[in-house]
RNA sequence: GCCCCCGUCGUCUAGCCUGGCCUAGGACGCCGGCCUUUCACGCCGGAAACGCGGGUUCAAAUCCCGCCGGGGGUGCCA
């Protein structure tokens, strides 16, 4: 701690609405906020927007919190809007005691009605502002009535909210575009407008980072604020994540969940370096693999860019290759992969085992899916080979070198990917073949397949009991 | 339709604020080569962009204007 910082502490916040999982685009919305927090030594607050009763459901709010943990963020406070109810109901009161609000008892056909006739007439639709100025005793009356009402804002008129955006800059945007919106439902629930200004003037937030699908409701909240009395925080409005189609990513373009990513088999490091690239870059230099901490160390808004970035999953898979074989520890990766070979039915039960294969082979997959194909032949009993390779191997007089290998594999040192070399170059001078015909024959017997990880790797791992059977069921395949 | 935002290789971007160092740099992908027991990995090389038109200036990717293009919003969703 420097001590010399007097400025006001950094409160930032992300704030999910649990009506689905977690998207790709939140995500990174998530990360920025956490790390222009940190960057700083604020504090960054999760609180789960959950007004909504009809669209907002438990389940996805546990996923929501477990990706964002998965993925590497940590909060220092925690909120559910559900349970905010009674805080929201006293600014209500006061909003509606200054004139600041009004109840309006138009019904949702009426309103549909006033939307259609405005888009047939092409003009830009605003609420008409009927109950605008209802009577206290015609409001009395409706109420006795038992008639439902929500309770809208009172837009003051011509005003043109200006506001100094953190990324885009100076934004203004004028009343007329949207007039009186609905800041409490008619089931008495607060609308997201209303809450998310109660909620982050009352947590203290100054820096409010979000998708620049909200800019539009920035000068709703701002008004708000106005009327409440509060300071406005700042606004920073991040650039949306599109598909290849240049549309906002969704659904139709495949896995846009983080989930997705995780039981795809990528690594949360990997995938939060890659959410961060897009749309931020460093301030110097072309470097592109950063840890959380360095990230933490240098990020900064000013670096964020203006314009939306198309999510590219090559770019991504070939990130999470890197961060496979050389960013993570060995450790790590144990740790990541297990799973995902316990899933596929593998025998991981030796550890020191799974360990060298893993190190062994770590270069040659980009995610862990791609890494369990890859490694079958590392930890499966017996192999299939097709009729067509079996049919490969008779043409290439194979039973010769299996029968050399099974003669002499007790005395060969099989210690290493060299040492095995120099026993197949043995394999190769005795049998008189080409050493492409040796390869070949060892891998087809080995994996079944014709092609996949090294073979001299494959044999310097795996047990010799293994290959063994292997090279027999070859030998009697063949016969 | 209306409002707002944006516009450098196919994609992510550096450069733009503070014009000249830009014959525009890096990365993914793509193509070619090397390595090699296959596929990868790795290494070397290559193709590939300042949306268009005006203006300002000795000089513009960089400043100004117009156009075009793309995106977002337009909810008793967030």
């Amino acid at each position: 701690m420097s001590g010399l910082k007097l400025k006001v502490m950094v409160v930032t916040r992300f704030a999910p609405s649990p009506t689905g999982l977690l998207h790709l685009g939140n995500a990174r919305t998530a990360i920025f906020s956490y790390l222009f927090a940190r960057h700083s030594g604020g504090k960054f607050i999760l609180r789960v927007e959950d007004t909504d009763r009809e669209r907002s459901k438990k389940e996805f709010e546990e996923v929501i919190l477990e990706d964002l943990k998965w993925i590497g963020l940590d909060w220092d406070e925690f909120y559910r809007q559900s349970e905010r109810f009674d805080i929201y109901g006293k600014y209500i009161e006061q909003l509606l005691e200054k004139g600041y609000a009004y109840p309006c008892f138009c019904t949702e056909e009426e309103l549909e009605r006033e939307r259609r006739i405005a888009e047939l007439r092409r003009v830009p639709y605003r609420y008409s502002g009927k109950c605008r100025n209802l009577s206290e005793r015609e409001v009395e009356r409706l109420k006795a009535e038992g008639r439902p009402y929500t309770i809208r804002f009172r837009v003051p008129d011509g005003r043109t909210v200006v506001f100094e955006d953190l990324i885009k800059g100076k934004i203004a945007i004028s009343v007329d575009d949207f007039g009186d919106f609905i800041i409490v439902r008619s089931d008495g629930s607060p609308t997201y407008n209303l809450a998310v200004v109660i909620d982050d003037a009352l947590m203290g937030v100054t820096h409010v980072l979000r998708g620049e699908d909200h800019i539009s409701n920035t000068p709703k909240q701002i008004l708000i604020y106005e009327a409440l009395g509060f300071e406005p925080p700042k606004f920073a409005h991040l650039p949306v994540i599109l598909g290849p189609d240049r549309s906002k990513l969704s659904k139709r373009h495949g896995a846009v969940s983080v989930s997705s990513y995780r039981e795809e088999g990528f690594l949360p490091e990997a995938l939060f370096n890659y959410l961060c690239l897009l749309g931020w870059s460093p301030p110097d230099g072309e470097r592109e693999i950063f840890s959380k901490e360095e990230l933490i160390e240098i990020f900064d808004l000013k670096d964020v860019n203006r314009s939306p970035a198309v999510f590219n999953l090559e770019k991504l898979r070939w990130m999470n290759g890197v961060y496979i074989r050389e960013v993570v520890s060995l450790e790590r990766l144990y740790e990541v992969a297990l799973p995902f070979l316990r899933e596929a039915g593998y025998r991981v039960d030796n550890e020191a085992y799974v360990k060298r294969v893993l190190q062994l082979t770590r270069d040659s997959y980009e995610t862990l899916r791609d890494m369990v194909d890859r490694l079958r032949p590392f930890f499966v009993d017996r192999v299939d080979v097709p009729d067509r390779l079996t049919q490969l191997l008779r043409e290439m007089e194979a039973t010769r070198v299996f029968e050399k290998v099974v003669e002499n594999l007790d005395g060969a040192d099989l210690s290493s990917p060299e040492k095995v070399r120099e026993f197949v170059r043995s394999v190769v001078k005795d049998t008189g073949l080409k050493p492409r015909q040796v390869w070949h024959s060892l891998r087809i017997a080995l994996t079944g397949e014709e092609e996949g990880i090294g073979v001299d790797i494959l044999l310097s791992v795996l047990p010799k009991d293994r290959i063994r059977l292997r090279l027999e069921e070859a030998i009697s395949c063949l016969r």
